[in-house]
DNA sequence: TCTCCTGTTCTACAACTGTAGTACTACACC
DNA sequence: GGTGTAGTACTACAGTTGTAGAACAGGAGA
């Protein structure tokens, strides 16, 4: 259930504060997204649709409803990242990867910083 | 006029047919997609709707319309990846790279291989 | 000049998203 | 037991997207 996890702005604002928060009440999701200024019962619309795909799920507690993410973070990153690459980037990551740098939005820095990082996580793993 | 260009899987497709071909007629464009199957009437209506937000132009000749393209491939790629970085990476672009590298989606030889690409390129601007 | 064909324009509709009001319900307090 | 309050459920509406039919217009051939 939900394989097609691709979320708007504020779908993913939501999901951000249950991810934080664990199992949250829409009164606690409304409090957290009080910057956004959306009333209740938007929020408590919002929640019903992403329970309706699957993407969380709500128990009750007395009369209130309490939601709680089914996805992880890490899951919805990784379908969302897959979407871009295979609609923009004819579904080649190393064509993300190019363009990245070649727009330099990360530098020859970063590059040697995460190599460093992963062949540590490498050699971590091995032992 | 139009910088928000994040465009849909279809709209994408469009443009890509345009990228391609310069300037052509919804016929044109409507054969280039026949594996979409689409009728011509949908995508003119397509065109039609990127014309009104400023993504292509339209121009007559004789009474058949012609689109062209008013942004670039590269200038869409940007903005799609800006837009997914501020989304889901908290606008980091280092954090989309350590997830590319941590998800496997590149290797390590990847980051080697652009390292190297991207050296050449400073080397060669220099001079 | 009349008609047919081709291509455009207009209109429509379902699904999804952002937004929220209204109606209903259940508990707590008097 | 009645009433207020808080929270859910239902309904609604505008905007975007995917999809396409119907109506219309202009050029080509009879």
């Amino acid at each position: 259930m939900a394989d097609d996890i691709v979320l708007s702005d504020l779908q993913l604002d939501l999901m951000r504060v249950l991810w934080r928060g664990g199992a949250l009440s829409v009164a606690e999701v409304t409090e957290a997204l009080a910057d956004r200024d959306l009333a209740h019962t938007t929020v408590a619309t919002l929640l019903s649709r992403l329970e309706k795909r699957g993407v969380v799920e709500a128990s009750r507690d007395g009369r209130m409803l309490v939601y709680r993410p089914c996805v992880t973070e890490a899951q919805v990153r990784r379908t969302m990242v897959s979407s871009l690459i295979a609609q923009v980037f004819r579904g080649d990551p190393k064509a993300l990867l190019a363009h990245l740098v070649s727009e330099r939005e990360v530098a020859q820095g970063d590059l040697e910083q995460v190599r460093a990082l992963l062949q540590r996580a490498d050699e971590e793993g091995k032992s």
